[in-house]
DNA sequence: CTATTCCTCCAAAGATCTTTGGAGGAGTCA
DNA sequence: TGACTCCTCCAAAGATCTTTGGAGGAATAG
């Protein structure tokens, strides 16, 4: 058999099996962002920390997951690019096999019947920010921000959004961007814009295939 | 939550938990090379049919594999390259993250401590095909061969590749290839040929990287 | 050193999966 | 039609996972 016995395929079922728990798979969606602590995690996703805990113990088991201790807190993050590339290839699956995933998601993130209009690629974002011509929007909470984002960004959480619409209005081109294809946060971003009279882009993916195709990535504030 | 509740988690759960199991791994495993009947892969993988047709029910939920009737027997295949795809991040990942894999691999395929020589990748074959000028085999079992593989390769199974050996003494090269990185047959080959003083490449991967990059397939005998 | 915070380990109850015989459905062949 | 093959569905026992309090370890501040 080509992997065969000699358990090559349990170890490989340790890796499924961590991707094969709802709440793992949130954190790993959470950790694809950036670095966070246990308390973080158990905040972002409403469980207990004793359940977190033990999930991330999970991932550990596989290696998916790195740790870094400072002072009294133990930070987790995704043990490589790898790791955030099967993830994505997992939406990616099931985005595709599944009409109840696709539905589920359209319907999550507001999609409209007829499609979308107003995206750009990622190559195209990248010539738009050599021309330097680009108000580049990360409407993620401003601690994924400081963990990881595009050069040239500016941080302005979603719920801040409203708040700086004036500032806006005179952009040429404005650009926003979330965590990844299935966030709501810069879908809601470019329906409020909208909304406002703002015509605004929105980068067809997000962060996690920003990072997974190897584009440059800013950290800190 | 990028993803977040509305049980898009749940649904993609299913999809990682389909993955979850040493026994479904090596189902997904044999079903990337080919279809198979449910009696076919329960001989292939020494389990019962029942056990089979369970697992085969959970991986159909997934919609990660579909079905053909014949007669009476029913043929499984994967739903679709990017199911092959997704399998094959899945052994990057634990391979790059797990020593534990990693040795397990390279202990199966017997691939010596200061790693392996004669190797040629995709590309490189592809060239040499379209030269003309090579002899490439492939050593799986002919079921395989049928359901699949690279034109212009002869099928010559592993247990018969000793009845042929005067015939391969002329070749120019000799390139052996078999299931995917994992798959033993062809570094067997390619010892076994080696120590009967003809000199054989062996294909980097398989047909599983293959298919999943994009090469063209011949089908049939 | 003590109190505090953040996290992991332990243990047990409850939930979910896996495996297996046996019954039964679907197609084929004579 | 009846006998046969191949497969799925059902049900139950056994195995494995998940969730949770509570105990305890590790770092820190005073």
């Amino acid at each position: 058999m080509s992997v065969s016995k000699h358990g090559v395929f349990d170890e490989l079922a340790v890796v499924g099996k961590a991707f094969g728990s709802a709440k793992r798979l949130e954190l790993v969606d959470l950790l694809a962002q950036g670095e966070r602590t246990v308390e973080g995690l158990a905040r972002a996703a409403e469980m207990g920390v004793t359940t977190v805990s033990a999930h991330l113990q999970v991932l550990k088991l596989a290696n998916l997951v790195q740790t870094r201790r400072q002072g009294t807190r133990i930070y987790y993050r995704l043990a490589g690019d790898d790791v955030a590339a099967l993830y994505e290839a997992m939406l990616t699956v099931a985005r595709t096999r599944s009409a109840d995933v696709e539905r589920a998601l359209n319907a999550y993130l507001g999609v409209p019947d007829g499609g979308e209009v107003g995206l750009i690629t990622r190559e195209d974002l990248t010539r738009l920010l050599e021309s330097g011509d680009a108000e580049v929007l990360d409407v993620r909470p401003r601690e994924e921000y400081d963990a990881g984002h595009i050069p040239g960004a500016r941080s302005l959480p979603f719920p801040e959004l409203a708040t700086a619409l004036d500032e806006l209005r005179g952009a040429s081109t404005i650009v926003t961007y979330c965590r990844g294809a299935y966030c709501v946060l810069a879908h809601d971003a470019v329906r409020l814009l909208g909304g406002e009279g703002i015509d605004a882009l929105r980068l067809e993916d997000g962060m996690l295939e920003w990072r997974t195709h190897g584009h440059p990535v800013e950290v800190g504030a």
